[in-house]
DNA sequence: TAGTTTATTGTCTTAAAGACAATAGTGTGG
DNA sequence: CCACACTATTGTCTTTAAGACAATAAACTA
C-alpha cells in the first residue's frame, strides 16, 4: 500500500472535513479515498474519522495522529523541495518579513543592490511588527527583536537593539537636562507602541524595577514620527540606538546618560535577529538572501 | 509511486552503504531497490548517490535529504506506534533511565508498587550519570537534574535538587562549626564527581563567585558512600537535601548554615525533571508511568 | 416524507512494483 | 597482469495495488 499517498488523503480529509471535497482536491473519486484511508485506520488498528454519510470528523487519536502526520508531510514536502531547487540558481519567490522601523530604514536601502545582484527573485517583503509564524507559513526570512523559537529555526544576531533616551538641544534646554533616571517622571515622554502596548520605561535601582515614564505626549506605532515630534522638542523618546545615528551625529538629538541606565525591558539581551528555518537554508533563493543580509547588517 | 517506499530503501542504502545489503534487509532483489531509488532520484532531479559498481556512498545533496528523511521516518514510524498502541492497556518493554543516587534511593522503592499495577509491563531499568539521548534511542523516560533538551520532549519538575553543606556532629566537635562559607576552605571534604569531574564547593560573595572547597579526603560518584564517611565524621559534604533527609531526621548529620550559601553550581535552579517525549505520551505504557512517577516524586 | 448529498462497495481497467535472469563494471588476489 | 568474485543495473514477465465508474445505503433538509 502507498502509505504516503494515503495519508495524504487522510490529512485532506481531516482538513476539509469531506471526502468529496479531498477527492476533488486530488482529482480522483471520493471512493478512492475511501479506500486508502479505510487501509490506513485498518494498517493502524484504529478508527481515525468518525464518518456518517453526511459529515467526517476526527476522533481524539485521529486528531493526533493528524497534527503529527500533518506536520511530517509537510517537513518531507520541505525536504524535497530543498533537493529539487539545489543547484539551481537563486529565483522565484521570496517572502521577507520585517519589523516596520528596522525595515524602512535599514532593509529598503539595501534592496535595489539586492534586485540587482539577483534578478530572478521577486521579493515579497511584509513590513509589521506582529509576530509571524515563520514555522508554518509563507515566511522564508524573518527580522525580528527576539529569539529562535525553537530548535528548527537559525537565529542569526545582526545587531544591538538597545534603546536609549534622547531629545533635542532646544527641548533640554528648557525643560533641564535630566540627571538621574528617577527625574524622567517629570519630563514628557514620546512612547512607542509595540503590539503589546506603549512601550514603558524601566530601571533597575537596587535591584527593584522602577517605572519612570514621562508623561504622555504622543504614542505612536510609527518611529519616524516620534522622532519628529523629539527634534521639534516635543518631549524625550526612547528609541533603538541604530534607528538614531543620523540624529546623534547631526546634533539633532543628544543621547541622555544617567547612572542606571533606562531600558524598555526587563530583559537585558534585546538584539536583533535574523531567522530562517535551517533546512531552507539549501534553497539557492534562500542562502543567496541570508548571505547577502547578514553581509550587510551585521554589525560587531 | 510509493515514495515512501523509496525513501526506506533510499536510507536503507545510505545507512548501509550497498544496495544488496539494503535489499536482504527488505526480503526483495537489489534490482528493486535500484528502480526505486532511481526514480526518486529522477522525481527530485538530483543525484543522490554516487554509485560505482562497488560501492556507493552519498553526494552532499544526499547527505542532506538522507538525515532530513532519516528523521522524517523515524518520527512516522513512532506516531504509528503510538496510534497502534493507542487503547491497548499498559504492556511491553518499558526503559527508563534515572541518575544513580537519585534512582537507588527514591525510584527503587517505588518499583514493587509499579510492578503491581502493571505487570504486563517489563521494566528496564538503567542507573546511570550520563546523559542519556531520550531523543534518539530506546528511552521511554529519563530522570534528570537539567532541562528539556528541545521542544519535542516534555520535562516535569519533581522536586528541588539544592545541595546542601552537611557534617556529622562528631566532626563539628573536633574541628568546629563553620560560621562562614570561607572558612570551609580549611576544613576537610567529602566530593562527589559527576561526569564533569569533582563538584566544586562555590559561593557568591558580592557578585563574585568563589571556590570554597575543603581539603579534598575522598572523592567518588557514590553518594552512600561518601555519606558514610560522613557520618563517621572524616569531612564536610556537599549533597542534594533529598538523599539527606533520614540522616538530618536521625540526627547522624547536621546541615551548616552560612550567610552566603554554598552551590556546587553558579546555576541557580537546578532541579530535577522528568523527561519524555510528548508524542510518546499517548502510548500508554508510557503515559502509565509518567503518571505513576509524577504523582510519586513531584512535591511542592 | 421525498429529495439530495455523501460515503461506501462491487467490478473492471490500468499502472506500477516485484521476481528472475542476464549484463556490465570494479576491485582483489593469485 | 589477468581472472575471479562481487555488485549495480537493465530487460522481460508476473503479480499486486490503485483508479474509474456505476450502484447502493445512510442522513440531513425542505
Amino acid at each position: 500500500m502507498d502509505q504516503l499517498r494515503a495519508l495524504r488523503y487522510f490529512c485532506k480529509v481531516a482538513e476539509t472535513g469531506s471526502f468529496t471535497k479531498a477527492a476533488a482536491a486530488f482529482s480522483v473519486p471520493p471512493s478512492s479515498l475511501s479506500r486508502r484511508v479505510a487501509a490506513l485506520e485498518d494498517s493502524l488498528g484504529a478508527t481515525l474519522l468518525k464518518r456518517s454519510t453526511r459529515a467526517v470528523q476526527l476522533t481524539e487519536i485521529g486528531q493526533l495522529y493528524f497534527q503529527q502526520v500533518a506536520d511530517i508531510l509537510y517537513r518531507l514536502e520541505q525536504s524535497d523541495e530543498a533537493v529539487r531547487s539545489y543547484q539551481a540558481k537563486p529565483m522565484g519567490q521570496l517572502h521577507i518579513s520585517v519589523m516596520t522601523g528596522f525595515g524602512e530604514r535599514m532593509l529598503l536601502p539595501l534592496l535595489d543592490e539586492f534586485k540587482a545582484l539577483y534578478p530572478e527573485i521577486t521579493l515579497d517583503l511584509s513590513l509589521s511588527d506582529t509576530v509571524s509564524n515563520l514555522g508554518r507559513d509563507e515566511v522564508d526570512i524573518a527580522i525580528r527583536g527576539g529569539y529562535a523559537p525553537n530548535e528548527r529555526v537559525q537565529a542569526v544576531r545582526l545587531m544591538d537593539n538597545e534603546f536609549i533616551p534622547v531629545a533635542s538641544p532646544a527641548y533640554l534646554q528648557e525643560m533641564g537636562v535630566p540627571t538621574s533616571a528617577l527625574e524622567l517622571t517629570r519630563h514628557r515622554g514620546l512612547f512607542y507602541r509595540t503590539p503589546m502596548g506603549p512601550s514603558p520605561w524601566l530601571c533597575e535601582i537596587g535591584g527593584q524595577w522602577h517605572d519612570v515614564a514621562g508623561i504622555p505626549t504622543a504614542v505612536s506605532n510609527h518611529g519616524k514620527w516620534l522622532a519628529q515630534l523629539a527634534i521639534e522638542g516635543r518631549g524625550i523618546m526612547m528609541a533603538p540606538r541604530w534607528s538614531l545615528v543620523d540624529y546623534l551625529a547631526s546634533g539633532k538629538l543628544r543621547e541622555l546618560h544617567f547612572d542606571t541606565p533606562v531600558r524598555v525591558s526587563q530583559n537585558a539581551e534585546m538584539a536583533i535577529y535574523l531567522l530562517y528555518q535551517k533546512q531552507q537554508y539549501t534553497v539557492p533563493k534562500v542562502k543567496a538572501a541570508v548571505d547577502f543580509l547578514v553581509a550587510r547588517l551585521r554589525e560587531g
